[in-house]
DNA sequence: TTGTATGCGTTATCAC
DNA sequence: GTGATAACGCATACAA
């Protein structure tokens, strides 16, 4: 049981700490900050400070603080929805980038609403952030967005998608590059009847990994049979792919398609389809290899384990921080900045899911 | 290119709605606030100074309001390590009920690093959050952080783990109740010969839910074979125990014991074990039965999908929300408020790894 | 080398 | 019904 009587005891203050200490207000603050003036305060003096300062456990009020500097240290890291398996890392590779800035994220979730997202846009201009990094890979925000990020002069970076205009920073990977890695690797282990199933045509992502797709297969004079590609329906669920590439296999499999080698859209996408094949009695990789996309924490752990293309998350939001933060420090000392849009590369990571196309064994 | 120049707008401010509307800054707070002296205002008034908010686009200074009621609306949320796969639905649980409140949650990831955990907490402290929630399941914290905790009267509540003398409140799913839920399920199956890989001795949820089992057992008359008792290491990877289940699996099987069904300490070893099995040739769950403990998202999508049982994690998330806020309140209204160690209960999920025993096939 | 005074944007207590 | 005014805790220009 706690009694409301033991709370009453004060924040103690800067003010405290110079009445304790026999100094004024400002020495402390300049002592306590080390600012450039404090070159100039005795040693004595310093330790003085310092040692009233921890006696009396003094702890500098935020708030205080920011309503006078203008500066709150923190950067806001809007996500359009934080299920999406990748976003953790995303987190990760954010968080530690502004903690070594001495920076922090204020994270929030928009649950893919849009007036969620517009509601925490607002609190976290209210609260000043000094940067603002969005995550998605929807599509489904409009123009008025764009404009709302732009307007307001703070150093923004978006992950994972791009805004039409090129006024806003973007970090993404190359997709393009992604999808032809899979498919190069795909080829080489001599697949030639590969299903495809792209991604919907909502998310940014797709349209560049289908034309990697078609231009490795172009070069390398490799067929796409029209009837082996698929299209991943629209959803607002991150997590829904797994049964769409579930049911999309099932569907393939009954209709008695010959296929070596399923090219799934993403991770999820390809567990669905590993799950299809495996229930039908298809065994992955001897039967059918499968790729995924992403390297979602599962991926590894699935079994078989997916070979895939993963994206370098953590990397990712370090070097939206990086943007962000030299956004805020050219304004500070009023230079100026470049809008950058950035495509880190992707990796093939190979595992379990693949396999050389055996002569003998066959498609189903 | 952002020309510094285009920063130089400045920020709207109330005394501007003021002049600008004619009115005093005190009648403007009042009638933005909705303050209770909003009843006396006249209703022209009020639309003036609305409207002309709205036009100017004033948004208030969260620190210069906070500065001055002294409370910040918002709650600190400490992760130990966020990459632990339940973090994301506590993540989830923890944000909607804070939102509901008109709070804003600030998340800060200690990465296992007791540092970390004290620089966060520092920071969350300064910035003068109204509530505290850390979540971790390991309990490598020692007392230290206990006395800081409850000594500077924040409201706060742990998910996860209980500090050692029930001074702060605290969020559990009831582990011994999950683990006999497990128990009794495979036992009604027909198991008899079971093998049980424990959870590592640091933590928390280790001990109750194996006496969860031995109360079941001894009850049911269902014996325990020591041989088929393994323990988990310690390890401060929340991710490790994938490979450790893998491992012990193998062991067992090399050892050629005889069981038809393992019970894993949580999801990822469980997967590990199934893994293992699958790969000596052993079918799950035809041949053998696995259940986990959590239901993280891996599970369902695991094939074979996993017997688990559920933490309620949002919920528990949400809970924890329910309680911070109910100490904010309390304070606030100069009443006590009560410490509560809530046991939230665990929900078996059955699903595809675990069969009936069947009298024919056999163990390996 | 240190102290005084002022203001950041708000809210709350009074007075009118 | 509305308007002065003070104060929240800190940082800084300027004075000493």
């Amino acid at each position: 049981m706690k009694r409301p009587s033991e709370k009453s005891q004060a924040a103690v203050t800067m003010r405290d700490v110079a009445t304790q200490s026999g100094f004024s207000p400002a020495t402390v603050s300049i002592v306590l900050n080390n600012a450039p003036l404090a070159r100039y305060i005795a040693p004595a003096t310093k330790k003085r400070i310092e040692d009233t300062a921890k006696k009396l456990g003094y702890r500098p009020n935020a708030m205080a603080r920011f309503l006078r500097s203008k500066r709150s240290h923190s950067v806001g890291v809007l996500f359009f929805d934080i299920t999406d398996p990748f976003c953790t890392l995303i987190m990760r590779g954010v968080e530690n980038a502004l903690y070594q800035a001495s920076y922090l994220a204020i994270f929030a979730d928009a649950h893919n609403q849009r007036n969620r997202f517009e509601r925490y846009l607002e609190l976290l201009l209210e609260r000043h952030v000094e940067g603002l990094i969005v995550v998605a890979n929807w599509l489904f925000v409009d123009i008025h967005v764009l404009a709302d990020l732009s307007k307001r002069n703070i150093p923004s970076a978006t992950i994972g998608w791009e805004l039409p205009g090129n006024n806003i920073s973007s970090v993404m990977v190359d997709n393009e590059t992604g999808a032809r890695l899979a498919l190069e690797h795909l080829h080489q282990l001599g697949h030639r009847k590969i299903a495809f199933i792209r991604g919907p045509k909502m998310l940014i992502d797709s349209a560049p990994r289908w034309r990697g797709i078609q231009k490795f297969a172009h070069g390398a004079g490799l067929e796409i049979d029209p009837a082996l590609v698929l299209q991943l329906p629209e959803s607002l669920d991150p997590n829904s792919s797994f049964e769409s590439g579930y049911r999309y296999t099932e569907d393939l499999l009954e209709q008695r398609k010959k296929f070596t080698a399923v090219m799934a859209f993403d991770d999820l996408t390809a567990l669905g389809a590993i799950r299809a094949l495996t229930k039908a009695g298809v065994k992955v990789p001897e039967h059918c290899s499968v790729t995924g996309f992403d390297d979602i924490a599962l991926s590894s752990l699935a079994a078989p384990s997916l070979t895939t293309v993963r994206q370098p998350m953590e990397a990712m939001g370090a070097l939206a921080v990086n943007i962000v933060m030299d956004g805020i420090n050219a304004a500070l000392e009023k230079r100026d900045w470049n809008v950058v849009n950035q495509k880190m590369n992707p990796e093939l990571v190979i595992r379990d899911s693949t396999r050389a196309v055996s002569l003998t064994g066959g498609d189903d």
